[in-house]
RNA sequence: CGGGGUGUAGCGCAGCCUGGUAGCGCAACUGCUUUGGGAGCAGUAGGUCGCAGGUUCGAAUCCUGCCGCCCCGACCA
């Protein structure tokens, strides 16, 4: 490709709205360009690097035995009522209305119709195992869109779905998809990590999390290095030692009118942060004969709201209590709380039953008791896990101690069981003739998200640093002064219609512009290779190497063509 | 949805407080010069000042309403 001949809009300014690297690169590029919210175009330059990823991801789909079809985006609504998902799939779901006045749903995820596809098209066990996967757009409404194509609301999605006689066939095909997806990063020339996940709203038991590693990632993911433990924070769990020490000290009440918070608390008495008890109020699920229910966590723990949630007495989604609910239920501020008589049911993280003479609020304005011991001064509540795992926490299985690093959800895969085909009645014939609901899997990864995510982890100040097999153009050849010098131009253009032909993909900039504009925009568009034709190479019998974000070199002009072919793998 | 901010040329911004009919940089177009790190000179083009009302002799500027977009919180590939 010439420059001349492409739709090449790099920008040297930052487009204001943009926060996050990958989306300024990506605006900078020209990859992107916002239509509106959470919606974009991808240009020429950006659709050649999403279909890169799609490409291996096809190709890798199609290897493990998967097998592509294409769903529609529009569904009727009838399909989510059958699964109850039209009600409770909540506002991410873009409902519309066509002049019959039917009501549709523009697909966030595709388990509803490919239920309905699996219903009519399997009959009997040997039709199964079988997985379908698609490419497609998804709609989600989400709050609040942002950080470019990394949080869109219409955005490129690869799912597969697979059918299965067992749990244990199930199981098995979820091992040979997690192996595809490790291929799948691998071949993207990514740094990931597979992380045990909690399934949100999809629902079913187990799966996994496939992150790109990079500071910028919205998610925390808890791991040990060099071990087999890693787990996305919101489900991570820290060795608990629920030996409890014998007590030692007096209960006590004492006077703290200044001590609202923990920090207070350890500033103003001299008391150890890990002897301190913080009492979170939240309120209760619907279906609860009472309205709030107290939460305890270590002073210097913070409460894992996923795990809260997750608890029959607690609403979800989590709600903290306001204060005027906290005062007429316990006569007390948010500052004063404490186990011991408390008037509302009560839920004690691991860490906080295993503790002995801690300190907490007493349940009166100004006071807090110390010297607090369970059982001897207070019934030990229910114990649950609910804090968030920090760094240093010894790892659940006992392989090492947990540290954190943040990465980008890319992939997401979930053994969903029989939910959806129970719920709509989906049934194959097993060997006895009877019907079965099949067992289901459910693959998915973020097509256009991973695009934003290998910038993030690979860029510089100058741009992007494509991995290779993202880049969308291989090599690129700049042809210093062109237009006045024939000789720079005969090479140039020998040399990519050598490459051209031999299938390397180049980007020629044929464009009449000062080096240093050229040099600008192929380190933008982070193009891994660079081949630089000037008068003063030519004069020496060189031509200049560039490797973008690595080492460069000069190469003799009669070897620059097989020099070429070989980067591009095309030798 | 709650809280905050913002909307002026393709992009980045000034002008608004204190009303007088719109400007800067980059990008674009033409010509000449320049050519190994984002050139110089000369010229050109481009704006319903988010939309709708209102106040006023006169509104980008003041008032009211609406809309878009961005940021902070809950969701997710």
């Amino acid at each position: 490709m010439k420059t001349s001949a492409f739709h090449l809009a790099t920008l040297r300014e930052v487009p204001a709205d943009a926060e996050v690297v990958s989306h300024q690169l990506m605006l900078r590029t020209g990859m992107i360009r916002k239509l509106t919210s959470g919606i974009y175009t991808w240009t020429p330059l950006g659709l050649k690097v999403l279909r890169r990823v799609e490409q291996v991801v096809r190709e890798e789909m199609d290897a493990s035995g998967c097998l592509e079809l294409l769903m529609p985006s529009v569904q009727p609504s009838e399909l989510w009522k059958e699964t109850d998902r039209w009600d409770t799939f909540g506002p991410l779901l873009l409902k519309m209305t066509d002049r019959a006045g039917r009501e549709y749903a523009f697909g966030p995820t595709h388990e509803e119709v490919i239920t309905e596809f699996a219903r009519a098209e399997l009959r009997s066990y040997k039709q199964l195992p079988i997985c379908f996967y698609q490419v497609q757009t998804k709609f989600r409404d989400e709050i609040r869109p942002r950080f470019g194509v990394m949080r869109a609301r219409e955005f490129l999605m690869k799912d597969g779905y697979s059918f299965h006689m067992d749990e244990a066939d199930l199981d098995a095909f979820y091992q040979v998809m997690y192996r595809t997806y490790s291929r799948i990063f691998e071949r993207l020339g990514l740094t990931f990590k597979a992380v045990t996940a909690d399934s949100g709203n999809i629902g079913g038991a187990t799966s996994h999390e496939f992150h790109v590693l990079a500071d910028s990632g919205e998610d925390v993911i808890a791991h040990v290095e060099g071990g087999a433990y890693a787990a996305n924070v919101e489900r991570a769990e820290a060795l608990c030692d629920d030996q409890r020490a014998a007590p030692s000290e007096e209960l006590r009440i004492v006077d703290t009118p200044n001590a609202r918070t923990i920090d207070d608390l350890v500033e103003q008495f001299e008391v150890p942060i890990e002897k301190t008890v913080k009492t979170l109020v939240v309120e209760a699920a619907e279906d609860q004969d009472f309205d709030l229910v107290a939460l305890l966590v270590r002073g210097d723990h913070e409460l894992n709201a996923v795990k809260a949630e997750k608890l029959p007495q607690v609403a979800s989604p989590l709600v903290m209590a306001d204060e005027a609910a906290i005062r007429s239920a316990i006569g007390a501020g948010p500052g004063s709380l404490g186990p011991v008589g408390l008037p509302i049911p009560v839920v004690a993280d691991r860490t906080v039953a295993a503790m002995s003479d801690f300190s907490a609020g007493a349940n009166e304005d100004g006071k807090h008791h110390f010297g607090i011991n369970w059982q001897r001064d207070v019934a030990l509540p229910d114990v649950a896990d609910l804090r968030n795992v920090r760094a240093g926490d010894p790892a659940p299985d006992g392989s090492g101690t947990l540290s954190l690093i943040r990465g980008i959800e890319v992939g997401h895969i979930f053994q969903l069981g029989t939910k959806y085909s129970e719920a709509m009645n989906a049934v194959v014939m097993d060997e006895n003739g009877r019907g079965q609901h099949p067992w289901m899997g459910c693959y998915g990864i973020g097509v256009s998200r991973i695009v934003a995510a290998a910038i993030e982890q690979n860029h510089d100040d100058r741009g992007i640093i494509w991995p290779e097999p993202l880049a969308p153009f291989t090599v690129a050849i700049l042809p210093l002064n062109h237009q006045k010098s024939a000789r720079v131009k005969e090479f140039a253009d020998a040399l990519y219609q050598a490459l051209t032909s031999a299938g390397v993909e180049v980007l020629m900039d044929d464009r009449p512009l000062r080096p240093g504009v050229m040099f600008g925009d192929v380190e933008l568009l982070g193009i891994p290779h660079t081949l630089v034709i000037g008068d003063k190479g030519l004069d020496a019998g060189i031509v200049e190497y560039r490797r973008r974000g690595g080492e460069g070199g000069e190469v003799k002009l009669d070897e620059v063509e097989a020099f070429a072919l070989k980067l591009a793998g095309k030798g």
